[in-house]
DNA sequence: TAATTATACATAATAATGTTATGTATAATA
DNA sequence: TATTATACATAACATTATTATGTATAATTA
């Protein structure tokens, strides 16, 4: 499987950036997105992902909604008011962190565009 | 100073690419590189630093070579000889995993070049 | 000259964060 | 009917970093 290692750290902004995209987002749905944007190639694990979605609604910036499917809880996350201020601060914080990497390992030019 | 959570698995691949460019690398002198390529952003610590250094002297991808400057010791790493084929391998794996990191969020593209 | 900073190695205690394994349970599919 | 997918969650363990501590020489500054 791929390399997981990297996605050490990255796994809370990215479920920020996904939950900050889609408005609101319940666990699986997290996974199965992840899944699918990284065509199957990473897969997050439920040991990594209840505790890090737990943590970010004890550091308020996550608030949670639940809904109920049948006889099945549906655990929604969205973002709080204070939550979406910083969710951009964090996104640009990572940012800059992939783009350090990027410079680091002199993976410039990622794209040529010709015009 | 810097979030250097990201860099969290980073540090070993890191090291290879740095040797494997300049040859052969001593451990204060590493730090100081990447001090220096990251614009004083990212200090690699002594215990992240050495520990790693040593883990791979224990996979047989570095070994070492001491000089005395005076009453020092300098205890040069270099890549072994199976280590400049796995030095490839590693840092074809970074590049990909930072290269989705990149995708996963949103940097695409991070460079126009018009021809 | 004395004190501080830079150079240079290293390890231990602790914290953070992931993997693997396990647990419970419903719904859908083979 | 058995398996897979959906859906939550936690515990044991592994890995890897930070912080603190330790030792020691060389160079610079007060």
């Amino acid at each position: 499987m791929f390399s997981q290692e990297i996605l050490k750290g990255t796994i809370k902004p990215l479920i920020i950036k996904l939950i900050n995209e889609e408005g609101k987002m319940y666990g699986y749905q997290i996974t199965q997105k992840v899944k699918e944007l990284s065509s199957q190639k990473i897969v997050i694990t439920e040991g990594a992902l209840y505790p890090a979605l737990h943590k970010l609604v004890d550091e308020g910036i996550l608030i949670t909604e639940s809904e109920w499917i049948g006889n099945r809880e549906r655990k929604y996350y969205l973002l709080s008011e204070s939550g979406k201020q910083t969710a951009v601060k964090k996104l640009d914080e990572i940012k800059e962190s992939i783009s350090m990497l990027v410079h680091l390992f002199d993976l410039k030019p990622l794209v040529y565009d010709v015009k």
